[in-house]
DNA sequence: ATATTTGTACCGTCTAGTCTGTATAATTAA
DNA sequence: TTAATTATACAGACTAGACGGTACAAATAT
């Protein structure tokens, strides 16, 4: 054996999303990586064959991130799964208690990133973003579907669109609030989703 | 004088644009623009004297266009102006109806490409983008002043970061849209909008 | 001792940008 | 009226450096 290559991949990794996050994948030379990193070309491309592998692996790392804190958030909600309107608001709380402490813009998402670049990547990167967003919507909309069971819509909408507004807020929070520097901008956007959800679900008589 | 160069001028803008909102700005090159537009380089550095300065040219025109129709959305909708919640809804109701009529995903937003790779511009760009935000939001908050004046908000919120709401769908629905290839995400989400509006204010007593 | 991990020199290609030359068309002047 | 002039608009070869990627030696830890 030899010493331990994970932190050195780790540390690739961080940096370079850090990086794409601010310039872009194409604006994000390996160079400039391994100057953040204080790491030379032999260390990068042992632990990634290729630029466009690294991309693979940042993608997949922080989808599994992104599905995490989405079930961690489905666990921190369950013990309301008999009062789902609660629920579904207590959900969306828990990502505003974290974005209104920010002291800076959020850094960004790299699913926009990539996103805003999407001709560059092939297809498996595009169908396992899309897959995660689409995953986002499933799940949201299974926590409406229980409102429904006591609760009418004010107005009847399909919950389909209602479940993405809450990633469609992320998305374009986080563009604005990087771009007028506004760091609580995303969990106010959040706050107005909850107050539509909390007066478009009235209990059924 | 010589022949007319602005034809050259605007398809430079007009393909550089289109190649942008795909591969973003660092990942298309002058070759490539050169490739679309079958002109050579001296056509390009005769119209625009860098690369940064196509960037500006292109978030200028982008601006003014912007500007443009949210101005001619606030004149389509000047005969509703002493009911201004209708008016409201009617000047969402103009862009649903654009975003609902595509067949393909929208391209995207100019903001966001560059806001996406923000590092590699100078801060007069960002200035100028940011400043475009803030005026949509000021133009959508005057217009919810308006509302105040004959109804009141079900839920106390204030109208500034109401008023982003909707330029944050434009770009978070873009983005979804986009990934999920679903042409009228980001009209359902403008649906949403209006939802909320018409059930957040209610006439004064 | 040996497999793993990293440093360094190097290669071909692509990049933004320069330079010189040329075609076009309006202007000038005889 | 027309030939010479001039500013505009574009073509295409060229360059220096940045880019992703390779080859292989050196170092590290067991």
């Amino acid at each position: 054996m030899a010493r331990d290559g994970k932190p050195t991949r780790d540390k690739i990794l961080q940096e370079s999303k850090a990086l794409i996050l601010q310039n872009g994948y194409a604006g994000t030379s390996i160079d400039h990586i391994l100057e953040k990193t204080a790491l030379t070309k032999g260390a990068f491309f042992y632990h990634f064959k290729t630029k466009n592998d690294l991309a693979k692996a940042l993608i997949e790392e922080f989808i599994r991130l992104d599905l995490s804190t989405m079930e961690a958030a489905l666990k921190n909600t369950q013990d309301l799964k008999d009062k789902p309107l609660d629920r579904l608001l207590k959900f969306i709380q828990i990502f505003i208690d974290v974005l209104a402490g920010l002291k800076a813009p959020h850094p960004g998402c790299l699913y926009a990133s990539f996103i805003n670049e999407s001709n560059l990547f092939d297809e498996e990167i595009k169908k396992d973003i899309a897959k995660t967003i689409l995953t986002w919507r499933d799940n949201i909309e299974i926590l409406m579907q229980n409102i429904l069971e006591q609760y009418d819509m004010v107005i009847e909408e399909d919950l389909n669109s209602l479940a993405d507004t809450f990633t469609v807020i992320f998305e374009g929070g986080f563009i604005l609030s990087k771009s007028v520097n506004e760091p609580d901008l995303t969990a106010k956007q959040l706050r107005h989703l909850q107050n539509y959800l909390q007066i478009l679900f009235v209990p059924k008589k």
